[in-house]
DNA sequence: CCGGATGATGAGACTATCGTCATAGCGTCA
DNA sequence: TGACGCTATGACGATAGTCTCATCATCCGG
């Protein structure tokens, strides 16, 4: 379930949010000042609803705190300020969107609908190859519906030959890439990183994804 | 230079609107109908201004279209249709954002940037805190301009750490984040590994960014 | 079909990383 | 100020990750 973070004070405004969220499937959290909004933010928010005007400051200026340190969540700013001057200040200091109050529930609904869905696509990069693959930022690799258990090495390794699928990639190449050194080159390290890559990788039964190109080197991909 | 697709059938709107772009340093390109938008969005375009209502059909029906392919480049629908059900109708058709005639030449290019900005996100994402980042996909640290040469552990550390930042944050919490496990906690495993954080992330002489909370965890950031 | 070259593989050595422990330092409160 | 509890720190041992080496398998040209 998808959490919002709804930063209002008027109570009555609040209540009515929080419950036309919840109504329409959303988990949330409500805070009434930038204090209890900062205690609440963790990462897990996937959206935050921030009205400008609190009694313990301006959330603009929490707004800049929160965008120095991170693009997400993606915030949806709800205010009584309607100038221009407002709109542009508040896109400008990090905001995903600016609703001017008063406002009608089903545009705030499908505002939010379209923030979440831009999240979505948004999620980490990855990169992959037929029914494999790799998250680069939890650096986990997936074969099929099946997770590998990858060193950090036979990541790497994996990562550079996803990137070069279907090419030839010489053992000069990888060692440049993957180890940072020619030095590699002179010994055999890169066939037994192969060797037990291949071991996590390949599927006992289907064709072998991972294959070796004599004389030259390897090749990630369908067979040359 | 980035490209914006302008699709408007009112002459003067549309010169008025290629200007300001040209102004303020965006390339263009400028469509009277959907038949010569969908001719100029086979180039490489990062965003498109979308009037809805057009000499040869609805803009909705277009964009619809567009977002069955992909969900790249963002739209900004830009109408005199000001109803509620248009608005959401125009947002759940996939675009970025509804901007409602007569607006603002100023919120217009601050949108603009809004959405531009969520683009280029697209580099490697990052975390940072004040002089320090870190790359998440290459796993590197920079405090100013100086890389820290950190053992997993403690990026990971560090990581979770600027993700919470300037919040106090337990001992419990930490191992069950970064250690995945909650035996951590009678150990005094967390001492020791933010103990080497601290002689690589901190400079001799500047005040400490990770401080200890007697009693109660760790805060990354400026002193409480 | 043979021999040299190229690549694969298992075992073990080496090494960086990680966790544990003992002890020292420091704050806090009576 | 003294004692207690919490945190910092250096050293050491355990472990997982990485590399080396010897040997085996396979390919390809005579």
């Amino acid at each position: 379930m998808q959490r919002i973070l709804v930063i209002e004070d008027q109570p009555n405004l609040l209540r009515s949010i929080v419950r036309t969220l919840d109504e329409s499937g959303f988990g949330t959290l409500a805070a009434d000042s930038l204090k209890s909004a900062r205690k609440l933010l963790s990462q897990d928010v996937d959206l935050v609803i921030l009205d400008l005007m609190l009694p313990d400051g301006n959330g603009l200026e929490w707004l800049s705190e929160l965008r120095a340190i991170s693009k997400r969540p993606p915030v949806l700013v709800v205010t009584a300020r309607d100038a221009i001057e407002d709109r542009v200040a508040g896109l400008d200091a990090g905001a995903d969107d600016y609703l001017v109050k008063p406002f009608a529930i089903e545009e705030l609904l499908a505002r939010i609908r379209m923030l979440l869905r831009r999240e979505q696509g948004d999620s980490n990069p990855f990169v992959s190859l037929g029914d494999l693959r790799i998250d680069l930022v939890s650096r986990t690799a997936v074969r099929g519906n099946q997770a590998l258990d990858l060193q950090n090495r036979q990541l790497e390794l994996l990562i550079y030959l996803v990137r070069n699928a279907n090419q030839i990639v010489t053992r000069e190449m990888i060692a440049k890439s993957v180890w940072k050194e020619d030095t590699a080159t002179w010994t055999n390290v890169i066939a037994v990183h192969v060797n037990q890559l291949r071991k996590k990788l390949e599927i006992p039964g289907q064709p072998a994804i991972l294959h070796t190109i004599r004389g030259q080197g390897y090749l990630l991909g369908d067979a040359p």
